[in-house]
DNA sequence: CATCGAATGGACTATCCGGTCCATTTAATG
DNA sequence: CATTAAATGGACCGGATAGTCCATTCGATG
């Protein structure tokens, strides 16, 4: 359970063969696909087994610390799907149309997720006892924002956003929207708040006409 | 584990002496306590029993269902403290002053709740087979976008918010950048997200000079 | 082909914990 | 004071599951 070591996360594992780090790769999908589907809370090892077709002794040898190691490992690899499915509108808005693609991916990528966020769900699982998972998700979080806020910068300097707005001010407030329209929609099952909460930012950075 | 009956939560109860009631609120308002300083996944019926000076037949005797059947309970209020605490600016939103203290109530709550939340530690645990643990937070949400909608309302028919913003919308928007302020604040241990959100929201509610 | 470490298989253990059961005490009511 | 139902105590059970251990196979390298 106690996750002692702090590395043990991306680089210093012991030599992994190309064999070993297909393995490895095979249930850290399998056992993302199996929490997407079936919550956490209700995926024991032996499902996580079954899902990738391996042994009990290969999930501890390349998780060496456990179900929580997996788990982070889930997470990271959840927390990269989120910014890729933004991609590539998340890097390029530069001018409004694609700013509305972006919008309209987002709103689509959660419509389709529906009720379950296996993020969300793997980091109230793993809890605060364990660091790491905050360092995933303030990670992502800053890649996020800075994203939005190279955006609007980009947009300012070509005066199709107005200078008086404060680029990381607004980038906060547009992550935060969207984040509590995702939190919303997990409730409702409806994206309603989620657009309303993007429509008001980008109103809020449209230049006067 | 299944939670079959769907009342059985508020009215339906079985007779309960004064000494009953007071022994299950106990339980709920221990359970809470639990939960919020260590966590759902970490809190056992033991740990509530034992916090709760009670027996496990107690536990049972009041919560036929089972753990989630007490779960449910605390998280209902849990989400009925939420309100609680932003009263009674929540319900009096009708001048300027009282918007400003009722942010700085929202902000200085989440601030002082830390990197925890009850709520949706509760929520994600439960997961979507207990149904009712949706209608807790839609009700909460219902309740809650509601006040702010009746604020921004008055505030129009008083000729403080500008006439041309749909008040349902502005609403859902200013409910989800809270949400996702508390969201980010979780992983940051930060409030200057939820304080951008809001600061956001109400600037586009200010009636142009 | 021999060797050695990585990769794999799967039985087994230890333990935690939700839930059951029955015995006992408390308290309200006639 | 007797009766009855609610309230309480706590031992016990059964299942689930994280983690261990050792035996076996695979594959690269000399």
């Amino acid at each position: 359970m106690r996750a002692e070591r702090t590395s043990a996360e991306r680089g210093s594992a012991k030599a992994l063969t190309p064999k070993g780090e297909a393995t490895r790769r095979r249930i850290v999908d399998g056992a993302a696909r199996v929490i997407r589907s079936r919550g956490v809370a209700h995926t024991s090892l032996d499902d996580v087994r079954e899902a990738t077709a391996t042994s009990k002794s290969q999930l501890f040898h390349y998780f060496p610390e456990g179900k929580d190691q997996l788990l982070l490992a889930v997470a990271a690899h959840e927390a990269d799907r989120v910014l890729d499915d933004q991609r590539p509108a998340l890097d390029a808005l530069d001018d409004w149309p694609t700013w509305i693609v972006w919008r309209d991916i987002v709103i689509e990528r959660y419509r389709q997720q529906g009720r379950t966020c296996p993020l969300s769900v793997l980091v109230t699982q793993l809890g605060r006892e364990v660091p790491e998972v905050q360092s995933i998700i303030v990670h992502l979080f800053e890649r996020w924002q800075g994203a939005i806020e190279r955006g609007i910068l980009s947009m300012q300097a070509a005066g199709s956003m107005p200078a008086s707005v404060d680029a990381a001010s607004a980038a906060r407030a547009l992550l935060a929207g969207i984040q509590g329209g995702v939190v919303i929609m997990l409730a409702t099952g409806s994206v309603e708040h989620l657009e309303s909460a993007i429509d008001h930012s980008l109103d809020a950075l449209r230049v006067a006409p």
